[in-house]
DNA sequence: GCCAACGTTGGC
DNA sequence: GCCAACGTTGGC
């Protein structure tokens, strides 16, 4: 059995949900709601407490790497698609046979100062990473060990 | 089951 | 604001 720790990256709109909306949450913590779709839902299933995962602000200038945060809870449904007033209410998932699901997620590191995307992209050890390749839409993406490690020391961060 | 049309994402 | 890339939808 494969028990090696994995490393992730959160993706959101600042406007929508940023990193000062975290912090100012109680316990700094929140559930990673409104994932619509398969890939990014299937990472979540695979999300182990205690996992660590990157902060990222997208459609913004420009994109950042805000910091850490760690997987609380586990894999459950998305009780927002059961909500009819929630704009991520979707007919299609009950609570009998929920489609959407969600993890927990709490605030672990915050950079001295976010690393822009351009910074990732000036280091070769990072090349091959999924968030800058051409096209990459996932929400929720897996990041290597060696990549994530790297990018911690990019900022003195011991994880 | 194919695939064109469409809507969305997200960097630039 | 542009537009390439992608995922989803729905007609057939």
């Amino acid at each position: 059995m494969n028990t090696e720790k994995k490393y992730w990256l959160f993706k959101t709109e600042p406007g929508t949900f940023g990193w000062d909306h975290l912090k100012l949450l109680k316990n700094k913590k929140t559930h990673w709601e409104g994932v619509r779709n398969y890939q990014a839902r299937n990472n979540m299933q695979a999300m182990k407490k205690g996992e660590l995962g990157f902060f990222y602000h997208s459609v913004v200038r420009p994109p950042l790497i805000m910091g850490i945060v760690q997987v609380v809870k586990e894999f459950y449904p998305d009780f927002f698609a059961f909500d009819k007033d929630s704009k991520y209410y979707d007919i299609r998932s009950t609570p009998e046979n929920p489609r959407w699901f969600m993890v927990d997620v709490k605030l672990y590191r915050e950079f001295s100062h976010p690393i822009t995307r351009e910074e990732l992209k000036s280091h070769s050890a990072l090349a091959n990473m999924t968030l800058l390749k051409r096209g990459t839409r996932l929400s929720v993406m897996n990041v290597t060990p060696k990549e994530f490690k790297f990018i911690c020391k990019l900022r003195d961060v011991e994880i």
